[in-house]
RNA sequence: GGGCCUGUAGCUCAGUUGGAUAGAGCAACUGCCUUCUAAGCCGUAGGUCGCAGGUUCGAGUCCUGCCAGGCCCGCCA
């Protein structure tokens, strides 16, 4: 519907603005028909659509917006008679009212719904990285919020037309996987009685304790035991495996699949680096200093942010080997790569982007969707920690308590750049204070309705009885799905999609409860005809709500009952 | 000291990339269960969009400067 409105006031501009050009038999195009826009107004008073073309046209045209916009409505040619009227409104909006016909016949078009889903992809390849939490303890709140975020934005790219593989990135070596280990030899130690001190910045976490416990018996520790160094690494080989089949457990437990698992180990393996470290030197961006090696382009903005690739003791970096990593992303042909991050990696990423351009790669392609961390609450009261972690909240003591679905919707509901305060009473709550059961039971209800009628709707059922205002409304909303997952998808926002869903379910709620003061609303009644057209409605609306839900990874039960032993 | 993000109703947050009289949920106050599920619906009230300038037909949105909070600035990842 959008798009016919806007071929039908772009044929009116374009005549508009070439009128004079053609009186003095000039041919250029004088406007660009970028600049102005066709939008849904907020309010229901300025019509089912609104352009600002007269208001963007003036100042080139040299013209009054008003008496643009006149002449703009007079130049509109509708064949398909689809306007009810046009006003000029505020400093020169064209508003159009569409015939409720026209809506009505909008909706054996929505379906199936496969039909209206943009194809924005057109079959591109995406790259999604997402979690990619690092395997020295079991996955917190904050890792956890890039897990429905970045399954969201897959599964809407995927949705979309694009093909998407998405990957975790482990970083099973390094620093602090070193430190795990040493950590692991401290409480193995402590628990044979041993003296030992808790190394710098050493993991602590109740999970840690547990885990050198495990490895006791699972790696057969003796009363002695032998070379500590060589322990320390066996003791952290142990431990990024287990924590690792714990995250990934975890993930699986929040309904996240990958379809690619990279190790930073396996990369130091392949010997691609060599071949990069000689390209970034060859373009000398790199510097010898202290026995470090390091990447310095001569840049102003990177001046001060100098990172070193290979460190003095010959080891390269997570900076060295994640250029590695995105280069083969490069190489495999992605049209897009999305990291999906915690925002502590802000820094990280023009650095990344630096060292790419200097391979020859276009930094553009590359998108890092940065979301903030995440304060978890219960009530009034902040949670600050876990015990088992020691510093922070565990993500699936979370999920357990509050369940998958609210999981996901509360850690969806939010843009990413904002601050997200999860609280866990409101999460669990059974009731209209909750959003994801809203959503939910708005589905339930319309299933229920589907399940009690005598026949399943027609293919073409007669819309034109479909003539109460709150059902041409939901149409008008149900028009709306395909612009609201295009927006989603390019602006890799899922929480548009969360808010059209409780838009989408309050209307239906609002629209099912009248029924009970009001026959007319009733889905199943006598008129077999208003039946099938009702019917036909409420399942798109299902289909629509079952569709969304699924793309952010929650459940659309077909029957929802109040516990009696619930909240209270 | 430098950088990223945030500041909108009592609380939690949207705000269609610069549009019209700034919206929703919760909390508060009203009503509504014999009839497709009350995990629901109807109504009321609630605002100096952090502050001050600037850009223009028009600013919550853009630019500058302040104020407040979170995060980052390591031969950690």
């Amino acid at each position: 519907m959008i798009e016919n409105i806007k071929d039908l006031v772009s044929q009116a501009v374009m005549y508009v603005c070439t009128r004079p050009f053609r009186e003095m038999r000039v041919t250029q195009k004088p406007v660009d028909s970028q600049l102005w826009t066709v939008e849904r107004p907020q309010k229901s008073e300025h019509g089912d659509f609104s352009t600002n073309a007269a208001m963007v046209l003036a100042k080139t045209l040299k013209r009054k917006p008003r008496e643009l916009a006149s002449q703009i409505i007079k130049a509109v040619h509708d064949p398909d008679s689809i306007i009810d009227k046009m006003d000029i409104a505020g400093p020169g909006f064209i508003n159009f009212k569409i015939k409720n016909e026209a809506w009505q016949k909008t909706l054996t078009l929505l379906m199936p719904l496969e039909d209206i889903i943009p194809n924005i992809g057109q079959g591109r390849k995406v790259l999604v990285e997402l979690v990619s939490a690092n395997p020295t303890g079991p996955l917190h709140i904050g890792n956890a919020r890039g897990g429905p975020l970045g399954d969201a934005i897959a599964a809407l790219l995927q949705k979309t037309g694009h093909k998407v593989v998405k990957t975790f990135y482990s970083n099973d070596i390094g620093g602090q996987v070193d430190r795990l280990g040493t950590s692991l030899l401290h409480w193995v130690k402590t628990i044979k009685k041993m003296e030992t001190q808790l190394p710098h910045e050493g993991y602590f976490g109740e999970y840690v304790q547990e885990l050198a416990c495990e490895a006791i018996r699972d790696l057969k520790i003796s009363a002695t035991l032998g070379d500590e160094t060589l322990l320390a690494q066996k003791l952290s080989h142990y431990g990024v495996k287990k924590l690792n089949e714990e995250i990934r457990s975890d993930c699986e437990a929040m309904g996240i699949s990958f379809d690619e698992w990279v190790y930073e180990s396996d990369i130091r393996k392949n010997k691609g680096l060599e071949n990069i470290i000689d390209c970034l030197r060859k373009n000398h961006v790199t510097r010898e200093a202290e026995g470090a090696l390091w990447f310095a382009p001569q840049d102003d903005f990177m001046q001060d942010r100098e990172s070193v690739l290979i460190r003095s003791s010959g080891e390269p970096t997570y900076f060295a080997d994640d250029i590695v990593c995105h280069d083969d992303r490069y190489k495999s042909g992605y049209e897009t790569i999305i990291d999906v991050w915690g925002s502590n990696h802000h820094g990280h990423v023009p650095k990344i982007k630096a060292a790419l351009k200097v391979l020859g790669h276009n930094p553009d392609k590359l998108e890092a969707i940065l979301y903030q961390y995440v304060r978890v609450v219960r009530g009034q009261e902040i949670v600050k920690m876990s015990k088992r972690a020691g510093n922070f909240v565990i993500a699936r003591e979370v999920l357990d308590e509050v369940g998958r679905d609210a999981f996901r919707f509360f850690l969806l509901m939010r843009a990413a750049s904002a601050h997200l305060d999860f609280d866990i009473a409101l999460a669990r709550q059974q009731s209209q204070e909750n959003p994801v059961y809203y959503v939910q039971y708005a589905h339930a209800r319309i299933c229920s309705i589907l399940s009690k009628a005598p026949h399943q709707p027609p293919c073409a059922p007669d819309c034109s009885l479909l003539d109460l205002e709150e059902e041409i409304n939901l149409i008008k909303i149900l028009n709306d799905y395909p612009t609201t997952l295009y927006e989603a998808t390019l602006q890799r926002e899922p929480h548009r999609l969360v808010f059209y869903l409780l838009d989408l379910a309050r209307h239906f709620q609002s629209y099912y409860s009248r029924a009970k003061k009001d026959g007319r609303f009733k889905v199943l009644s006598e008129d077999v005809d208003r039946t099938h057209a009702k019917l036909y409605l409420v399942k798109i609306i299902k289909e629509v709500l079952s569709d969304a839900l699924n793309l952010l990874g929650v459940s659309a039960p077909h029957e929802m009952r109040l516990d009696d032993k619930g909240e209270d």
